[in-house]
DNA sequence: GATGAATGAGGATTCATTCAT
DNA sequence: TATGAATGAATCCTCATTCAT
């Protein structure tokens, strides 16, 4: 009769994990997640196995919620370029409003601690919208390289402007909406 | 009167950290690169003081080896397409013929233990790469948008297509061009 | 749940550290203070955090230990000549019995890295002490000084009184009396 | 035909080390001594060959220091009394002027790095004073008991009087009378 | 499962002294 | 003699993981 794990000490780990990293990098130790999510050191490791998997799990659990503002309110009926705009303009604005997720996120993205099977979940969630790039680039210079390369360079297009939209607040919109520009005239 | 600083060591130690950084990431040990560079540990901080700032030193002699290598043979005289596709194409040819250079300047990129300073003196460097981005994107749609923007997304495209460059290293080709004509639409 | 903290491991550290420090001074290494007590140099820092913090805990203990000496078998029903005797005897007692803890508690009193709190603490513990030394220079040419000088000119002249005692095992009596009656003359 | 050694430097390494042992203890790096006299590391061994060298010819000076500041003006022709007034004034007053010094010599004289030589050269600058003392405590409670005894009884209880007149400046000759009213009866 | 003490291999940095120039 | 680079043992402290309670 083992008591059950508790979704909420999960969580609490995993969000202060976020801030940690955030703030003091991928060394963050797991001792100070602990401390931050109140909650006992061991416990780190009774419910993700060590920091790796720990890592992992955060970068899942981002890219999901990520792919989940992006796609939350796509407007499936709309033209390619309207749904590519509206990925681009809802993921920046997760990024803008969610700074410390973004820097974690991005910071795990580089990591060699993430697996490739966390990778690949994370391009699950992504599908739909790997699907709008593909079909924005089918005719443009980008219509013969994989798929791959071409949301890759989507994506880290998007960090870039993310980066520069926190960092000149006014203006956000603009370099947004230039930056969109840009991605579309690349794609096509 | 004393012994003058040995710029071989000092080379040397610069090389074997940018193996270890590609191999091991920043957390590579001083103490390796020492026995890497075949220093005694103590030469390290004789030479540079702190990793902090050795590590700084790599990302300058990093960047400042990449606008030698794109900017060496810059043909001033063609048209802008044309620098900004010589411009690519050796910057491409440096990351892929030097794996181990890329990995530890795109880890080092993104690390909190580059000062300003550093950044500064890379971006001095690269002015005259800036310019040719500048006039590449003077009537697209980025032409309004702060020149640091532009040249981070030109700089995050190359790196993103050197990563798959060396990967598909048969459609190695395929992909620089490819990305090239995006970035070129990207910025017209 | 969790095993506790052992108060022998805590007390052996304790003890360690002062026998290290009377044989090499504060520089006595951590790793050292781990072996001497036989536990890991980890743990350590797992009872104390910082090496400052031991040494504090170290004066605090010694000056606890010494107050209790001294006050013990203070008769609290004597004149106070008696009883600033029995502060004088049982002070250098303690220190001519302990010559470890002696040179421990001389080190750390001069040393600034013992913190006002910890000196504060150990003022506390001193309190009857300091009492008995202020009536029975009430008198006297000190009587309208700081108590705190008073106290601090006999703490120093007990200290080299015990100094001399133990030096010169064969007299310790004499010099040990013939100091009292300097210090009560000193008072009076 | 070597080049003289300079007393210029010899002295400002001797300067450079009071002040840094007063700042940073005994501890205090070599190399920064060096910098702070202006005077390039080797130097530092040339001039004194070790560490406790250095320290022992700081030691030495600054009790030479010491003993020319309170023996300069001694009226020989005053009554004991005075004599030893005069030892006290100009002692304490040599302390409080010049606190760096003295927190210097303080660290050193309870270090285990001055030599008995060291020692007893110091003890031969203070002939003259300790015979005061010893005039002075030839009648009184301290008669029968080593010189040396009484000599560190004088010299602790000036160095807690500069302590309490440094830090409570407004008091600072009320305290030093004070302390010499009792010094006087201690040793009478 | 819950808890936090236990562990010891690293890690970056310092430093007195030597010695090449 | 003057100079400062060379050296590597030593130092304090950290940390992921395990495990006794």
């Amino acid at each position: 009769m083992a008591r059950p794990r508790s979704e909420e000490k999960r969580s609490a780990i995993l969000m202060a994990t976020i801030e940690l990293v955030a703030e003091q990098g991928l060394g963050a130790a797991t001792a100070d997640v602990a401390k931050r999510a109140q909650v006992p050191h061991g416990s780190v490791f009774t419910y993700f196995g060590t920091k790796a998997e720990l890592l992992n799990a955060v970068y899942v659990e981002l890219k999901s919620e990520l792919a989940d503002a992006i796609l939350e309110r796509m407007p499936d009926d709309r033209n390619t370029r309207d749904q590519l705009r509206h990925l681009w303009i809802s993921w920046t604005a997760w990024g803008v409003s969610s700074p410390t997720k973004r820097r974690t996120l991005a910071q795990l993205s580089v990591s060699d601690q993430i697996t490739e099977d966390s990778r690949r979940a994370a391009m699950t969630f992504a599908g739909r919208a790997v699907e709008i790039v593909r079909r924005a680039a089918s005719n443009g210079a980008l219509r013969a390289v994989p798929i791959a390369y071409v949301g890759a360079l989507v994506e880290t297009m998007v960090g870039t402007t993310m980066d520069f939209m926190t960092r000149d607040r006014d203006n956000a919109e603009v370099i947004r909406d230039a930056g969109f520009e840009a991605l579309w005239h690349a794609l096509n």
